[in-house]
DNA sequence: TATTGTTATACTCTATAACTATA
DNA sequence: TATAGTTATAGAGTATAACAATA
């Protein structure tokens, strides 16, 4: 396997070139700004923020996250996230709650501001780049349950 | 278009459900860690350094490729890539070359070092997720094909 | 004793501004 | 005068270690 073969094994797998165009839609490619950070920076936000941010769902996380929870969801130190929290409380996105079962724990909620603020990054987040304009609405249907069978589990 | 109709619409876009997969297989979710940064970290390199090593493709980038290049590419300044190549040309990973036409530039190139881990960094990369096991060959190429078609022009 | 979160600190990442050399 | 790259510097991002409170 030298490396010079490599790549040419590689690009005859349709599965690998799938993937690499993936890699290219999201931004990790040569053409196209980063999806994620470029969200965050227009929002104002350090791409963990919005991670931050995007982990504290109101439908799922009704009574708020433990710190440490984020921390590990985030793979950052816990206190880095006390630093984040506390710049996105200043600028009154989320909150500190306690925790009724243990007063060592504090939970992270949205405030309304955050709220609204994380329903903008995920419009913006969540909309397709241009190219799925090529497809027709079957070619879509059928691209979306194929990705759904890989995803199963992770996604 | 409430905050809570909107995440419901999207849902029954095909589109958008592929499309959130993609973030989702990516890392860019909540379950998967972040491909390209962890291909970084485990090479001990930052992801704009990786950054650079990949766009200097010895096959495409011969003579090599000036910095400024790089610094647009990687949306970045060019002050901060001096203080990149500085770094990886310790390292030996990349070598700066006189630009004959114009004085002023300089042109990177990999190292022999920095080809073999240039090709590690992509083969980690390049590697599709385990989910894309559950598909069948066919499903494979159909999964290309499509993905394919969405990404011409930006891929 | 182990765990959650905070504080203090230091190190890495990245940009701005001023500068040198060439065009 | 404008452009490629460098230097010096400052600011953001992030981790480590020591600590307080609670379990």
């Amino acid at each position: 396997m030298s490396a010079k073969s490599a790549p040419a094994t590689a690009a005859a797998d349709p599965g690998v070139s799938a993937w690499k165009t993936i890699l290219e839609l999201v931004g990790w490619g040569e053409k196209v700004a980063p999806r994620f950070p470029m969200v965050a920076m227009e929002l104002d936000l350090s791409p963990k923020q919005l991670g931050v941010l995007w982990r504290l769902d109101p439908d799922t996380v009704e009574e708020g996250l433990p710190m440490r929870e984020v921390a590990s969801s985030l793979y950052c130190d816990a206190s880095y996230v006390t630093d984040m929290v506390d710049r996105l409380e200043e600028r009154d996105l989320i909150e500190r709650r306690p925790d009724p079962g243990d007063r060592r724990v504090k939970l992270l909620a949205l405030t309304p501001a955050g709220e609204s603020l994380r329903d903008r990054a995920l419009e913006m987040l969540y909309t397709p780049p241009e190219g799925f304009e090529r497809l027709s609405d079957e070619e879509r249907r059928t691209l979306s349950e194929l990705l759904a069978k890989v995803g199963a589990g992770s996604a």
